[in-house]
DNA sequence: GCCAACGTTGGC
DNA sequence: GCCAACGTTGGC
């Protein structure tokens, strides 16, 4: 079992949509970057992520959710009128992956990423990373726990 | 809104 | 294969 982050805009999909999505489960689309493509490939049913909200007013880690569905073509990528409608993927030849991500729950508070930042035992974090921008990133089970730990009680 | 840090594109 | 131009991300 493997940890993750992943990045969403709230303005466009925060927790609470998927807190009330059907089967409290989405797909998790419009990622075009290949390294983050990459990552989701690797992921497994059952793997856990940070869900993180990102350009916003405070960003930071809001949630858990765990990987319901592996990795299978984005065919938002094959629909001319999304955002993220790319000529060059197709239904034969996808370029694109997305992954089902299930709620579990909402952290007690957002973990900031201000006090992220602030953890000595998370300087390794990709996010933390000087200019790092990947949406989907591995979290070692230690960091995993050191963002636990820093739950509100 | 600004802008640094990237990733991608395309001419050569 | 190089690299300038351009677009995007995302914190602030």
């Amino acid at each position: 079992m493997r940890y993750w982050l992943m990045k969403s805009e709230p303005s466009t999909y925060g927790i609470d949509q998927l807190a009330a999505a059907r089967r409290k489960t989405d797909h998790w689309d419009g990622i075009r970057n290949y390294q983050a493509r990459n990552f989701m490939r690797e992921m497994k049913v059952g793997d856990q992520a940070f869900f993180y909200h990102s350009n916003c007013a405070e960003p930071g880690v809001i949630g858990i959710v765990e990987i319901a569905r592996e990795h299978y073509p984005d065919f938002t990528a094959f629909d001319p009128k999304s955002s993220y409608y790319d000529a060059k993927s197709s239904a034969s030849n996808p370029r694109w992956y997305m992954v089902d991500v299930r709620f579990v729950r909402k952290m007690k508070g957002a973990i900031l990423l201000s006090e992220i930042k602030q953890n000595p035992l998370l300087k390794e974090l990709r996010l933390v990373r000087r200019g790092n921008r990947l949406s989907v990133m591995p979290v070692t089970a230690k960091e995993w726990k050191a963002i636990i730990r820093m739950e509100k009680r």
